[in-house]
DNA sequence: CACGTGACCCTAT
DNA sequence: TATAGGGCCACGT
């Protein structure tokens, strides 16, 4: 099942984003190797159940916009102390999650 | 099988 | 930064 492996893939590298970080679904989907499959990736966090505890809620689009339909996500990423410009966006210039941060830190910066 | 839809992205203006 | 147009992929009808 390509398809569960792709759903598995973006629910670990999710899992990975850092508190108070955000990720954008271009990006889970390049680091998934599908990076036309954006889309994909959004199809897969909104039927993400809850109880798998990703905190898909620190992904948002290109933007920095929020889900549409889930004012929640705000509240949780100002919980995280990530700032927003508005009602529906980040400030991705502060916040975006940089995953080579994680190589250079595994790496021994 | 064709068509519409969506928690998207890229390029051009 | 905002809009408009086109592309992409999987799913439901």
């Amino acid at each position: 099942m390509e398809r569960q492996k792709f759903a598995d893939l973006i629910y670990y590298l999710v899992s990975q984003i850092p508190q108070g970080k955000v990720a954008t679904y271009g990006q889970l989907a390049f680091l998934a190797g599908r990076p036309k499959c954006a889309r994909m990736v959004g199809y897969v966090l909104s039927r993400t159940p809850s109880f798998l505890g990703v905190p898909c809620h620190r992904v948002v689009n290109r933007l920095g916009c929020t889900a549409p339909g889930w004012p929640q996500q705000r509240q949780l990423l100002l919980a995280e102390g990530i700032p927003f410009f508005n009602e529906e966006r980040v400030d991705l210039k502060s916040c975006l999650w940089q995953p080579q941060q994680e190589v250079f830190n595994q790496g021994g910066k």
